[in-house]
DNA sequence: TCGACGTGCAACGCGATGGTTGCACGTCCC
DNA sequence: GGGACGTGCAACCATCGCGTTGCACGTCGA
């Protein structure tokens, strides 16, 4: 909670980012920045920053565990962020759904 | 088709932007950036900006109607990007599944 | 046809963002 | 304890996005 919708898509917008959970989809245990920059031509901190990114979205967790910092997936705020999508759709589909019974029903003026 | 999940979510990152489309759904028929701009605290340019950036994004669809340009939304893409989110939902409980089920049998070496 | 209205485009300023580098602190291993 | 490793923070620069204004073009109505 206490996360806004805006700042989820806003970190959704980004592809590194976006490659990122794809990544971290693959280590459940956690990964590190290090390594999660490895194979990827920026830097660790470009990374870190993203990963900071993504955890005030609140798609991911950090956890220190010794001298370094495993970064989790955390599902809970993309299933509400999807939630919002669907609503939002429904909503429209509801309205054009209105729109298309008053047209039949009698009136496009 | 031929949209970016990225531009989908780009588009859905501006309050502005998620507010115009909230205000588009109340207006199946269409509406001008003019009007939409009228109660607005912007320019009738930014919303145009704005109205452009939800169109290349695929959310509405314009169309010119003698001197003036209607937008509608267009729930298609809208649909799409939800979809995406609940795959990638779905990818991460599953992996989290899994690995529930790895430490229940016996393994976290 | 001519004035009025509405739109689209270009130029400009400002703040936010993404990337880099360098350095200080905490932690592991010998 | 001491060296090595990994992380976090700050400063700096380039770029992008948002908002503004001003102006030219197309379209409606008298």
């Amino acid at each position: 909670m206490s996360v806004d919708v805006g700042q989820v898509f806003a970190a959704l917008s980004d592809p590194h980012r976006r490659h990122l959970l794809e990544t971290l989809g693959d280590h459940p245990h956690g990964a590190t920045a290090t390594t999660l920059a490895l194979p990827l031509p920026v830097s660790r901190q470009a990374v870190d920053r993203h990963l900071r990114v993504l955890e005030r979205a609140g798609l991911v967790s950090s956890a220190r565990r010794g001298r370094e910092t495993l970064f989790a997936v955390r599902p809970e705020q993309l299933t509400r962020s999807a939630a919002w999508l669907t609503d939002l759709g429904k909503r429209w589909d509801r309205r054009l759904e209105r729109l298309k019974n008053t047209a039949e029903s009698g009136g496009t003026p």
